[in-house]
DNA sequence: CGCGATTTGTGCACGGCTTCACAAGCGCCT
DNA sequence: AGGCGCTTGTGAAGCCGTGCACAAATCGCG
């Protein structure tokens, strides 16, 4: 079930992806999903590109460390495509993920109809809190997060989501991993402290906001400022 | 008048922070609120640079674009670097910030607590289905999105929060930007066109999922091959 | 059967980011 | 006052990512 390296059969041997091109992957899968559901068979590179958002080099050059993918002249099959993205990012089957902290934000993705689309399947819920232990949400019921290490194991879980305060999710990831996950995405404002071998990624929608905040300040300050310079964009045409 | 340093009343003059460090500091600022509440006064660059989880060199560097900011010997006065990083995000304001899409994600996001801890206000809610306008969440009262322009306008918002489902994105996006708004934040999943001077952000749950797919595609890979591994990693941090 | 139109795949150069290593500066202790 | 230990700030080297520009490859058509 798992992938082997024999190399002997097609079978798609990785050689280290730059990291870059990984987090890109999944946004031309679904510009190519989308595109399939278009009618489209073939696409360019230009036009895959433009549907997702980059540039066309790039593009091209992400897809070649995929191994000979598209034909020259004539662009890449749209169904050949998604299927080696799929395989590249371990999405052939679908991943069981456990999702720990069922509060305002647990609740939303746990409802989240785009990880079932993707390649996910939210295998289970998980809180501290007892009161809410028992709560049916989606037709899954919420365990006491004492459940984890058993219900990791029986579901084949590797992949976990922590939607808790900030201050219980180290603990909560401490238990994960001691359960035996080992990707954990972090919705929770803090940084999480792990062993080697274990991924974070983390979202902070503050932390989004922040970045904006920064960028309108400068656009804020240029447009009080005469346009003496030329930096790559400016320009908010919008009066005041 | 962006460079001088003579140091007139409080001019806001920035040096072009380069864009990682833009995205670092709001890190470094929830660190030292947290260092803040700890009681701390000062904090060296190793003790921050581990509670950001980041490198103390890369720290200081991101440190000294703001200018002189820290005492050697000794370390970065906390209050005062605080104060520093929320004037060049440009958070010596509360932001107001406009929702739209009051589904499943923005329900939570109308009640996610830490907006308005970390700079921003909720300034108002949008839907264009008419059966969630004159929802009450969190105080707020669920606009039609027809009532954008005059809202913008009267709450001075430049910052704005698309909750919506994909295929409504874009128009809710032309919409935005028609009424004076300058920064997204996009949680739909799908690429946004804006015109040059406003940015978008973007936040795909299902994309971050899918990264850390690959990574568990290709440790159960490695397992599986007794000979090589690559002691090497990045994002993961050193345990204590 | 060959030629031109088209598109991929990639060598190369450039810029930005990261990391090391160390000089410069600061406070404390004697 | 002077030295010593500690910490910041930064020069420099290396790495990664990006984008241009073009050669190689493929298809369609006359």
């Amino acid at each position: 079930m798992s992938q082997q390296r024999t190399g002997t059969t097609d079978g798609p041997d990785f050689p280290d992806l730059p990291e870059a091109t990984v987090a890109r992957l999944p946004e031309y899968l679904r510009a190519l999903h989308h595109l399939s559901e278009d009618g489209h068979d073939t696409v360019s590179s230009e036009g895959l590109a433009a549907a997702a958002g980059v540039n066309s080099a790039k593009l091209r050059k992400d897809l070649s460390h995929l191994g000979r993918t598209g034909t020259r002249g004539v662009g890449y099959d749209v169904t050949l495509l998604i299927d080696q993205i799929e395989q590249v990012l371990g999405l052939t089957h679908r991943r069981a993920v456990a999702l720990v902290g069922v509060g305002n934000l647990g609740h939303a993705l746990a409802g989240y109809a785009g990880f079932g689309t993707r390649g996910f399947r939210i295998a289970a819920l998980f809180d501290a809190d007892l009161g809410r232990v028992g709560e049916q949400i989606n037709g899954l019921t919420v365990r006491h997060i004492d459940e984890l290490p058993e219900t990791v194991l029986q579901e084949q879980i590797a992949i976990a989501v922590i939607a808790t305060p900030a201050h219980a999710a180290q603990h909560v990831a401490d238990r994960l991993v001691a359960a035996g996950v080992t990707s954990v995405l972090n919705f929770a404002p803090c940084v999480l402290n792990v062993p080697e071998g274990v991924d974070v990624r983390k979202v902070d929608l503050a932390i989004e906001l922040q970045i904006l905040s920064f960028h309108e300040h400068r656009k804020s300050a240029l447009t009080a400022l005469p346009a003496v310079q030329k930096p790559q964009h400016n320009g908010a045409e919008v009066a005041s």
